[in-house]
DNA sequence: AATGAATGAGGATTCATTCAT
DNA sequence: CATGAATGAATCCTCATTCAT
């Protein structure tokens, strides 16, 4: 299956086979459970050449997360116009990952449920991608405070758990809309605005939601 | 360690310590790479007296989740005075929550990361006690828009995403509070509030966030 | 199940119930697979008074092979009438043997199967019984012989192996009848004698059945 | 012993070592007392090797029966001369039937002593073999009624059980051959044939054995 | 470039047996 | 007389990894 059993093929080519039957048994599998007979038989190459290429099932699975957060994050990128106001380009960056986790759901599985769970340094690595989305994300709220002229400056500690929330709610939400059929990207992503940019608004306008006094 | 070794213990007693243990050790190492042997050890008894006592690592895990779900949710409806508005109930479910993870990161690691990662039966388990927060959310959210005479109503499905994307959000600030120093769960919780009250209230009244034409 | 849990009851009573229930869990599960949990369940009574009646699962198997080894044997003698004639004698042995082992299957396996597969010292207690009935058999044989005044006299080492086939024969019918539905124990007797005593008369009236020559 | 160890050898090769050395541990142990470690030590290999080759112990014990069945048939029809007098057949599938069992210790203890002791799906696997004996010795049966012009003919059921007695008796005499020093294979298969072929012949000449009349 | 052959190490599970009450 | 609590010792099986070709 995949190839061609014996084919001389380049190395390049080859190591992507890999990689994508990685990722699908990573994905569906898990981790632990995945194993590199099937990882191998998956591919259509023998068990040495797996090794040969790619070293070890940890520098496998490295190799997979570093693959799969590469692309996400390119995905969302890709949707980003940095002239934009910022609610314009959260928009488009939520379309974007909405679009691409719901069509990579064994990326998705090996980013957001794999990495996660089985410790370091899997879930180093995947933190680095996803940090670059937060950062991105608080980027934007702090765009949107200062375009608000808000003053006295919303607290740096404050934006972080607010981009935190925001980007949790994300990932929520694609979970959930991969799950429930007839979810599109662009409703979940309109929800999700929907769901933040207004409360963000308020805040940005000095109108916090107010704690009982108690 | 656990327990002094070879004691007459009573059934109950001795099952809540490997349950104790059995919750450290898969939320620390993962349900895979969670040995028995491990497990066992750090209760103090023998393998074999796990397995009479609980069956199997399967069952094992599973009545772990349980456990941990059922904490997890008394704590949360602990808080809960059904009279008040909702976004009071929201505020007191909130802390409650973030207060609760805080408190037992190997329980939280248990659901929130083994559980959902490791497939059936275990992610349908967890799921239960998820949906349970999820209905209660749902219902703070409608209760609200019939306060704010909303007309025409929200439709379901829009109160099931923001709801999920509600408790996504929570979930995701609990996992950012338990590895941030310093972020209280009062803190926590007021964050979500400002982040999602206020735009659930415009929403409410009429005043979604609009995307644009394009 | 057996008796009502916790009474006092005498020990060669409970030791019977315990070997009832040792019998029907060594015959149908076979010796290794049966498990004292099993058999103590069954019995009524806990693990530690089987041990303390019975010591082992060895001796216990042992005892089992032993009661139903007497049980088998006193079935046979009770229909054998010394003064009769050889085929006579041959006749009621044989209907007493198929009837027994008809009514009582799990004894049966214990000793045809159980303690002839499961090696030493299991496998000469029952021998001790099965050379009963060979020695038995070939006593009749003897007799036979003798009455019908042959010259020169059978070997004893033809009459030997006669009594073997016979007796294998029994043994072969007697699993053939249990498993044949409508076989009955009579039928079986006298398909044996057919087959056996023509047989042996004409060899002990001196016609052989002569091998070919080369 | 075996092989020498670490030696790259082809798998059919290695198959027939694993089974060799199976064989002689089922028949010896027992099929629950047989480890999977023994058997690979006397194989000469390491255990995932006999894993990666045999798959279970199941299919491995499951194997060995097959093997060791194929090989006691074809040892009976190599003897066999489909033109001769019924009892020529017989005489010569018997010779070669206690010949083989003599020269195959542990492929007899495996047939009839494991494989029929321990449940499905063995016992059924070795009765295929069985009952391809059963049925050639009732074809014989019957041919030597045909040719005796016996009228009525027998009954199939008589012929049934005739044929179980003889095979029966042919398995009794075996073990007996086996573990009696000096009983050649041609000295059994004479006692049987005497044993047996006289009281056919009798019956099929319509003088059967007369049970007593009470 | 590619693979058939092979293994060390570890993990889940079961069982006969004993101790303290 | 009777048992709930407890374990040492195996046993089956799997997997990541390597070697010789």
């Amino acid at each position: 299956m995949g190839a061609v059993k014996g084919k001389r093929i380049p190395r390049a080519v080859r190591e992507q086979q890999m990689m994508d039957a990685a990722v699908r048994t990573f994905g569906r599998r898990g981790y632990r459970a995945a194993s590199m007979d099937e990882i191998a038989e998956l591919a259509g190459v023998s068990k040495p050449l797996v090794y040969l290429y790619l070293n070890s099932k940890d520098e496998l699975f490295t190799a997979c997360i570093r693959r799969e957060a590469q692309a996400l994050l390119a995905a969302v990128w890709s949707g980003a116009e940095p002239g934009l106001p910022a609610d314009r380009q959260l928009w488009a960056g939520l379309r974007a990952f909405f679009t691409h986790t719901a069509e990579n759901p064994d990326g998705w599985s090996v980013l957001y449920r794999q990495a996660r769970t089985h410790g370091e340094p899997f879930a180093t690595e995947m933190s680095v991608m996803r940090d670059e989305i937060v950062a991105f994300v608080t980027g934007l709220i702090g765009a949107a405070a200062r375009e608000a002229h808000r003053d006295p400056a919303l607290p740096d500690r404050d934006v972080a758990g607010l981009a935190e929330a925001l980007v949790g709610a994300a990932e929520a939400l694609a979970g959930w809309a991969n799950e429930t059929p007839g979810v599109s990207a662009k409703e979940a992503a309109a929800t999700l605005m929907n769901f933040s940019w207004a409360g963000l608004e308020n805040l940005m306008n000095g109108r916090p939601w107010q704690p009982p006094s108690r």
